[in-house]
DNA sequence: GAGCGAGGGTAAAGCGACTTGACGACCGTA
DNA sequence: TACGGTCGTCAAGTCGCTTTACCCTCGCTC
Protein backbone atom coordinates (compact mmCIF):
# COMPACT_ATOMS: atom_id res chain seq x y z
CA UNK A 1 0.00 0.00 0.00
CA UNK A 2 1.45 3.21 -0.29
CA UNK A 3 -1.11 6.53 0.59
CA UNK A 4 1.94 6.92 2.65
CA UNK A 5 1.18 10.57 4.35
CA UNK A 6 -1.87 11.19 2.98
CA UNK A 7 -3.84 10.03 5.60
CA UNK A 8 -4.90 13.06 6.46
CA UNK A 9 -8.75 12.54 7.81
CA UNK A 10 -9.45 15.98 8.59
CA UNK A 11 -12.56 16.38 10.95
CA UNK A 12 -15.60 16.57 8.40
CA UNK A 13 -18.42 18.22 9.50
CA UNK A 14 -19.99 14.54 10.31
CA UNK A 15 -18.75 13.50 13.04
CA UNK A 16 -20.17 10.53 15.22
CA UNK A 17 -22.06 7.49 12.82
CA UNK A 18 -25.31 8.39 12.21
CA UNK A 19 -28.42 6.87 12.85
CA UNK A 20 -28.82 5.69 8.94
CA UNK A 21 -25.29 4.23 8.49
CA UNK A 22 -25.76 2.37 11.77
CA UNK A 23 -29.39 0.51 10.52
CA UNK A 24 -27.77 0.11 7.03
CA UNK A 25 -24.25 -1.73 8.18
CA UNK A 26 -25.44 -4.43 10.19
CA UNK A 27 -28.90 -4.84 7.91
CA UNK A 28 -26.37 -5.00 4.99
CA UNK A 29 -24.16 -7.44 7.35
CA UNK A 30 -27.11 -10.13 7.59
CA UNK A 31 -28.66 -9.45 3.84
CA UNK A 32 -24.98 -11.38 3.07
CA UNK A 33 -24.90 -13.61 5.74
CA UNK A 34 -27.89 -15.14 4.64
CA UNK A 35 -26.83 -14.93 1.30
CA UNK A 36 -23.82 -17.04 1.96
CA UNK A 37 -25.60 -19.01 4.13
CA UNK A 38 -28.25 -20.06 1.44
CA UNK A 39 -25.37 -20.75 -0.85
CA UNK A 40 -23.49 -23.18 1.66
CA UNK A 41 -26.55 -24.91 2.19
CA UNK A 42 -26.43 -26.02 -1.51
CA UNK A 43 -29.06 -23.32 -2.45
CA UNK A 44 -26.68 -21.95 -4.90
CA UNK A 45 -29.62 -21.32 -7.56
CA UNK A 46 -30.64 -18.28 -5.40
CA UNK A 47 -29.38 -14.75 -5.53
CA UNK A 48 -30.29 -11.52 -3.08
CA UNK A 49 -33.28 -10.64 -5.21
CA UNK A 50 -34.66 -14.17 -3.81
CA UNK A 51 -34.88 -13.10 -0.43
CA UNK A 52 -37.65 -10.48 -0.63
CA UNK A 53 -39.67 -13.64 -1.48
CA UNK A 54 -38.71 -14.81 1.86
CA UNK A 55 -38.90 -12.10 3.81
CA UNK A 56 -40.22 -11.95 7.41
CA UNK A 57 -43.56 -14.34 7.47
CA UNK A 58 -42.54 -16.06 4.45
CA UNK A 59 -44.56 -16.62 1.65
CA UNK A 60 -46.10 -19.41 2.64
CA UNK A 61 -50.29 -19.40 1.76
CA UNK A 62 -50.05 -15.76 0.92
CA UNK A 63 -50.90 -13.99 -1.97
CA UNK A 64 -48.47 -12.22 -4.86
CA UNK A 65 -49.88 -8.76 -4.36
CA UNK A 66 -49.39 -8.77 -1.07
CA UNK A 67 -45.79 -10.16 -0.67
CA UNK A 68 -44.89 -7.38 -3.50
CA UNK A 69 -46.78 -4.73 -1.19
CA UNK A 70 -44.46 -5.48 1.59
CA UNK A 71 -41.57 -6.28 -0.09
CA UNK A 72 -41.94 -2.29 -1.58
CA UNK A 73 -41.86 -3.71 -5.05
CA UNK A 74 -44.63 -3.82 -8.36
CA UNK A 75 -46.56 -7.18 -8.23
CA UNK A 76 -44.75 -7.93 -11.59
CA UNK A 77 -41.70 -8.18 -10.16
CA UNK A 78 -42.52 -10.29 -7.36
CA UNK A 79 -44.30 -12.32 -10.03
CA UNK A 80 -41.10 -12.49 -12.29
CA UNK A 81 -39.02 -13.98 -9.04
CA UNK A 82 -42.34 -15.67 -8.32
CA UNK A 83 -41.98 -17.46 -11.21
CA UNK A 84 -38.18 -17.92 -11.13
CA UNK A 85 -38.45 -19.61 -7.97
CA UNK A 86 -41.34 -21.89 -9.07
CA UNK A 87 -39.27 -22.77 -12.10
CA UNK A 88 -36.23 -24.04 -9.45
CA UNK A 89 -38.71 -26.26 -7.41
CA UNK A 90 -39.13 -23.66 -4.88
CA UNK A 91 -42.25 -23.16 -4.43
CA UNK A 92 -45.90 -23.77 -7.00
CA UNK A 93 -48.52 -20.68 -7.52
CA UNK A 94 -51.81 -22.64 -6.76
CA UNK A 95 -55.46 -21.23 -7.13
CA UNK A 96 -56.96 -19.65 -4.20
CA UNK A 97 -59.67 -22.50 -3.13
CA UNK A 98 -62.40 -19.78 -2.19
CA UNK A 99 -61.30 -16.76 -5.06
CA UNK A 100 -60.73 -17.77 -8.25
CA UNK A 101 -58.97 -14.48 -8.39
CA UNK A 102 -56.29 -15.23 -6.17
CA UNK A 103 -53.05 -17.04 -5.77
CA UNK A 104 -51.83 -18.99 -3.57
CA UNK A 105 -47.69 -19.46 -2.98
CA UNK A 106 -47.00 -22.85 -1.59
CA UNK A 107 -43.56 -23.98 -0.38
CA UNK A 108 -42.54 -27.32 -2.15
CA UNK A 109 -39.97 -29.45 0.41
CA UNK A 110 -37.49 -27.71 -1.13
CA UNK A 111 -38.57 -24.29 -0.29
CA UNK A 112 -39.52 -25.35 2.85
CA UNK A 113 -35.94 -26.63 3.70
CA UNK A 114 -34.43 -23.12 2.42
CA UNK A 115 -36.80 -21.33 4.88
CA UNK A 116 -35.18 -23.46 7.26
CA UNK A 117 -31.63 -22.88 6.30
CA UNK A 118 -32.79 -18.80 6.54
CA UNK A 119 -33.46 -19.56 10.11
CA UNK A 120 -30.79 -21.53 10.35
CA UNK A 121 -28.33 -18.64 9.63
CA UNK A 122 -30.50 -16.00 11.25
CA UNK A 123 -30.09 -18.23 14.41
CA UNK A 124 -26.20 -18.73 14.09
CA UNK A 125 -26.17 -14.91 13.47
CA UNK A 126 -27.98 -13.79 16.74
CA UNK A 127 -26.05 -16.37 18.43
CA UNK A 128 -22.91 -14.73 17.79
CA UNK A 129 -24.71 -11.22 18.34
CA UNK A 130 -25.46 -12.51 21.80
CA UNK A 131 -22.19 -13.67 22.65
CA UNK A 132 -20.23 -10.93 21.27
CA UNK A 133 -22.48 -8.27 23.60
CA UNK A 134 -23.64 -10.56 25.90
CA UNK A 135 -27.31 -12.12 26.28
CA UNK A 136 -28.12 -8.88 28.29
CA UNK A 137 -26.96 -6.06 25.88
CA UNK A 138 -28.25 -8.53 22.84
CA UNK A 139 -31.93 -8.50 24.35
CA UNK A 140 -32.15 -5.17 24.87
CA UNK A 141 -31.06 -4.58 21.72
CA UNK A 142 -33.75 -6.50 19.98
CA UNK A 143 -36.53 -4.99 22.28
CA UNK A 144 -35.36 -1.63 21.63
CA UNK A 145 -35.01 -2.47 17.48
CA UNK A 146 -38.88 -3.54 18.27
CA UNK A 147 -39.97 -0.43 19.86
CA UNK A 148 -37.89 1.04 16.04
CA UNK A 149 -40.00 -0.54 14.25
CA UNK A 150 -43.12 0.62 15.96
CA UNK A 151 -42.68 3.83 15.83
CA UNK A 152 -43.88 6.37 12.82
CA UNK A 153 -40.73 7.50 11.10
CA UNK A 154 -40.59 3.23 10.43
CA UNK A 155 -44.10 2.34 10.23
CA UNK A 156 -45.17 5.08 7.84
CA UNK A 157 -41.79 5.83 6.85
CA UNK A 158 -41.99 3.66 3.40
CA UNK A 159 -45.61 4.05 2.22
CA UNK A 160 -45.99 7.27 1.44
CA UNK A 161 -48.50 5.91 -0.57
CA UNK A 162 -50.46 4.27 2.55
CA UNK A 163 -50.95 1.29 2.00
CA UNK A 164 -47.66 -0.88 2.95
CA UNK A 165 -48.53 -2.66 6.06
CA UNK A 166 -44.89 -3.75 5.97
CA UNK A 167 -45.08 -7.11 8.24
CA UNK B 1 -53.32 -30.08 -6.80
CA UNK B 2 -56.11 -29.01 -5.36
CA UNK B 3 -55.44 -29.26 -1.57
CA UNK B 4 -58.50 -29.20 0.33
CA UNK B 5 -57.38 -27.87 3.64
CA UNK B 6 -59.63 -24.48 3.88
CA UNK B 7 -57.35 -23.94 7.18
CA UNK B 8 -55.78 -21.27 7.17
CA UNK B 9 -52.38 -21.79 8.71
CA UNK B 10 -51.73 -18.48 10.83
CA UNK B 11 -48.92 -19.93 12.95
CA UNK B 12 -45.55 -19.54 10.87
CA UNK B 13 -42.66 -21.35 12.52
CA UNK B 14 -41.03 -18.36 12.15
CA UNK B 15 -42.80 -16.79 14.94
CA UNK B 16 -41.07 -13.40 16.88
CA UNK B 17 -39.78 -11.18 14.25
CA UNK B 18 -35.68 -11.63 13.32
CA UNK B 19 -33.12 -9.41 13.28
CA UNK B 20 -33.07 -9.42 9.88
CA UNK B 21 -36.34 -8.01 9.86
CA UNK B 22 -35.71 -5.76 12.81
CA UNK B 23 -32.90 -4.02 10.99
CA UNK B 24 -33.74 -3.99 7.57
CA UNK B 25 -37.14 -2.42 7.84
CA UNK B 26 -36.09 1.15 10.21
CA UNK B 27 -32.85 1.16 7.66
CA UNK B 28 -35.35 1.24 4.32
CA UNK B 29 -37.30 4.00 5.86
CA UNK B 30 -34.36 5.71 6.65
CA UNK B 31 -33.05 5.34 3.63
CA UNK B 32 -36.74 6.43 1.99
CA UNK B 33 -36.66 9.98 4.56
CA UNK B 34 -33.49 10.44 2.91
CA UNK B 35 -34.65 10.38 -0.89
CA UNK B 36 -37.77 12.35 0.63
CA UNK B 37 -35.83 15.35 2.02
CA UNK B 38 -33.72 15.55 -0.63
CA UNK B 39 -36.34 15.90 -3.01
CA UNK B 40 -37.70 18.17 -0.46
CA UNK B 41 -35.09 20.18 -0.65
CA UNK B 42 -34.83 20.89 -3.80
CA UNK B 43 -32.25 18.51 -5.33
CA UNK B 44 -34.96 16.45 -7.57
CA UNK B 45 -32.63 15.15 -9.82
CA UNK B 46 -31.05 13.05 -7.57
CA UNK B 47 -32.38 8.63 -7.01
CA UNK B 48 -31.60 6.61 -4.46
CA UNK B 49 -28.38 5.25 -6.05
CA UNK B 50 -27.24 8.61 -5.60
CA UNK B 51 -26.67 7.62 -1.68
CA UNK B 52 -24.30 5.65 -2.63
CA UNK B 53 -21.90 8.64 -2.94
CA UNK B 54 -23.20 10.25 -0.05
CA UNK B 55 -23.04 7.86 2.11
CA UNK B 56 -21.29 7.97 5.81
CA UNK B 57 -18.12 10.21 5.68
CA UNK B 58 -18.91 11.56 2.37
CA UNK B 59 -16.78 12.05 -0.62
CA UNK B 60 -15.23 15.03 0.05
CA UNK B 61 -11.51 14.91 -0.55
CA UNK B 62 -11.45 10.75 -0.82
CA UNK B 63 -11.11 8.77 -3.57
CA UNK B 64 -13.19 7.46 -6.31
CA UNK B 65 -11.87 3.67 -5.53
CA UNK B 66 -12.29 4.37 -1.57
CA UNK B 67 -15.78 5.60 -2.10
CA UNK B 68 -17.16 2.09 -4.18
CA UNK B 69 -15.08 -0.33 -1.86
CA UNK B 70 -17.08 1.08 1.67
CA UNK B 71 -20.62 1.23 -0.54
CA UNK B 72 -19.82 -2.46 -1.78
CA UNK B 73 -19.76 -2.03 -5.73
CA UNK B 74 -17.46 -2.03 -8.42
CA UNK B 75 -15.32 1.44 -9.02
CA UNK B 76 -16.69 1.52 -12.25
CA UNK B 77 -19.92 1.46 -11.01
CA UNK B 78 -19.31 4.10 -8.49
CA UNK B 79 -17.67 6.08 -11.29
CA UNK B 80 -20.18 5.66 -13.29
CA UNK B 81 -23.19 7.57 -10.32
CA UNK B 82 -19.36 10.20 -10.04
CA UNK B 83 -20.31 11.42 -13.75
CA UNK B 84 -23.50 11.53 -13.21
CA UNK B 85 -23.61 13.72 -10.26
CA UNK B 86 -20.30 15.81 -12.02
CA UNK B 87 -22.90 16.09 -14.78
CA UNK B 88 -25.17 17.37 -12.28
CA UNK B 89 -23.27 19.82 -10.36
CA UNK B 90 -22.96 18.28 -7.17
CA UNK B 91 -18.99 17.53 -7.37
CA UNK B 92 -15.68 17.51 -9.36
CA UNK B 93 -13.26 14.76 -9.74
CA UNK B 94 -9.97 16.98 -9.00
CA UNK B 95 -6.30 15.37 -9.69
CA UNK B 96 -4.97 14.32 -6.31
CA UNK B 97 -1.64 16.94 -6.10
CA UNK B 98 0.33 14.53 -4.80
CA UNK B 99 -0.41 11.09 -6.83
CA UNK B 100 -1.26 11.65 -10.45
CA UNK B 101 -3.11 8.07 -10.74
CA UNK B 102 -5.52 9.38 -7.92
CA UNK B 103 -8.64 11.26 -8.13
CA UNK B 104 -10.04 13.20 -5.59
CA UNK B 105 -13.42 14.21 -5.26
CA UNK B 106 -14.76 17.38 -4.34
CA UNK B 107 -17.81 18.79 -3.45
CA UNK B 108 -19.26 21.89 -4.88
CA UNK B 109 -21.27 24.24 -3.27
CA UNK B 110 -24.51 22.96 -4.54
CA UNK B 111 -22.95 19.27 -3.02
CA UNK B 112 -22.06 20.84 0.18
CA UNK B 113 -25.68 21.77 0.19
CA UNK B 114 -27.01 18.55 -0.33
CA UNK B 115 -24.51 16.90 2.64
CA UNK B 116 -26.05 19.41 4.41
CA UNK B 117 -29.12 18.63 3.87
CA UNK B 118 -29.05 15.02 4.19
CA UNK B 119 -27.32 15.69 7.81
CA UNK B 120 -30.32 18.05 8.73
CA UNK B 121 -33.01 15.00 7.36
CA UNK B 122 -31.43 12.57 9.72
CA UNK B 123 -31.38 14.90 12.32
CA UNK B 124 -34.87 15.28 11.79
CA UNK B 125 -35.52 11.49 12.32
CA UNK B 126 -32.98 11.50 15.18
CA UNK B 127 -34.96 14.05 16.93
CA UNK B 128 -38.63 12.13 15.83
CA UNK B 129 -37.05 9.06 17.63
CA UNK B 130 -35.59 10.37 20.26
CA UNK B 131 -39.23 12.04 21.07
CA UNK B 132 -40.60 8.46 20.16
CA UNK B 133 -38.52 6.66 22.55
CA UNK B 134 -37.59 9.40 24.86
CA UNK B 135 -34.05 10.71 24.75
CA UNK B 136 -32.60 7.63 27.35
CA UNK B 137 -33.61 4.58 25.61
CA UNK B 138 -32.70 6.30 21.77
CA UNK B 139 -29.21 6.81 23.41
CA UNK B 140 -29.44 3.46 24.20
CA UNK B 141 -29.91 2.22 21.30
CA UNK B 142 -27.52 4.34 19.65
CA UNK B 143 -25.06 2.87 22.06
CA UNK B 144 -25.91 -0.71 21.16
CA UNK B 145 -26.14 0.20 17.26
CA UNK B 146 -22.48 1.06 17.85
CA UNK B 147 -21.50 -2.07 19.62
CA UNK B 148 -23.07 -3.73 16.68
CA UNK B 149 -21.45 -2.50 14.25
CA UNK B 150 -18.13 -3.15 16.09
CA UNK B 151 -18.67 -6.76 15.88
CA UNK B 152 -17.18 -9.24 13.69
CA UNK B 153 -20.42 -10.33 11.88
CA UNK B 154 -20.87 -6.89 10.90
CA UNK B 155 -16.87 -5.55 10.39
CA UNK B 156 -15.78 -9.20 8.89
CA UNK B 157 -19.58 -10.04 7.68
CA UNK B 158 -19.26 -9.34 4.32
CA UNK B 159 -15.56 -10.11 3.78
CA UNK B 160 -16.33 -14.02 3.35
CA UNK B 161 -15.49 -14.31 -0.69
CA UNK B 162 -14.36 -10.40 -0.94
CA UNK B 163 -12.43 -8.13 1.11
CA UNK B 164 -14.70 -5.12 0.62
CA UNK B 165 -15.69 -4.12 4.06
CA UNK B 166 -18.46 -1.90 5.25
CA UNK B 167 -21.32 -1.05 2.85
C1' DG C 1 -79.35 -14.65 -15.38
C1' DA C 2 -76.49 -10.44 -18.09
C1' DG C 3 -73.72 -6.11 -17.88
C1' DC C 4 -70.55 -3.21 -15.47
C1' DG C 5 -66.63 -1.65 -12.64
C1' DA C 6 -62.83 -3.12 -9.67
C1' DG C 7 -59.03 -5.67 -8.50
C1' DG C 8 -55.56 -9.62 -9.11
C1' DG C 9 -52.35 -12.09 -12.00
C1' DT C 10 -49.67 -12.27 -16.26
C1' DA C 11 -47.02 -10.96 -20.43
C1' DA C 12 -44.05 -7.78 -23.12
C1' DA C 13 -41.13 -3.79 -23.63
C1' DG C 14 -37.98 -0.51 -21.71
C1' DC C 15 -34.92 1.63 -18.27
C1' DG C 16 -31.36 1.91 -15.15
C1' DA C 17 -28.05 0.24 -11.80
C1' DC C 18 -24.51 -2.66 -11.75
C1' DT C 19 -21.10 -6.25 -13.51
C1' DT C 20 -17.37 -8.25 -16.32
C1' DG C 21 -13.61 -7.31 -19.49
C1' DA C 22 -10.13 -4.51 -21.48
C1' DC C 23 -6.98 -0.50 -21.74
C1' DG C 24 -4.06 3.69 -21.05
C1' DA C 25 -1.85 6.55 -17.31
C1' DC C 26 0.94 6.79 -13.49
C1' DC C 27 4.00 5.46 -9.43
C1' DG C 28 7.54 2.65 -6.92
C1' DT C 29 11.24 -0.24 -7.49
C1' DA C 30 15.20 -2.31 -9.58
C1' DT D 1 14.73 2.68 -18.26
C1' DA D 2 12.06 -1.27 -18.19
C1' DC D 3 8.53 -3.75 -15.21
C1' DG D 4 4.75 -5.04 -11.98
C1' DG D 5 0.91 -3.12 -9.66
C1' DT D 6 -3.02 0.06 -9.14
C1' DC D 7 -6.20 3.65 -10.38
C1' DG D 8 -9.49 5.58 -13.25
C1' DT D 9 -12.05 5.01 -17.47
C1' DC D 10 -14.44 3.27 -21.73
C1' DA D 11 -17.36 -0.30 -23.73
C1' DA D 12 -20.51 -4.12 -23.70
C1' DG D 13 -23.53 -7.05 -21.41
C1' DT D 14 -26.63 -8.71 -17.46
C1' DC D 15 -30.31 -8.50 -14.40
C1' DG D 16 -33.80 -6.52 -11.34
C1' DC D 17 -37.40 -3.65 -11.60
C1' DT D 18 -40.96 -0.34 -13.66
C1' DT D 19 -44.22 0.89 -17.02
C1' DT D 20 -47.83 -0.35 -20.02
C1' DA D 21 -51.25 -3.26 -21.43
C1' DC D 22 -54.44 -7.24 -21.39
C1' DC D 23 -57.31 -11.14 -19.61
C1' DC D 24 -59.80 -13.25 -16.00
C1' DT D 25 -62.74 -13.49 -11.94
C1' DC D 26 -65.74 -11.59 -8.36
C1' DG D 27 -69.39 -8.34 -6.34
C1' DC D 28 -72.87 -5.39 -7.46
C1' DT D 29 -76.81 -3.78 -9.97
C1' DC D 30 -80.44 -4.46 -13.18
Amino acid sequence: MLSSDLTVTPAYPLGPPLIGALLRMPADAVRARMIAGLHAAGFTDLVPAHLAVLRFPGPEDRRPSEIAAEAGMTKQAMNYLLGQMQQLGYLVRDDDPVDQRFKRIRLTQRGHAVARAIRTTIAEVEAELEEQLGAARFDQLRQLLIELNATPVVRGGLGSQAHGQGG
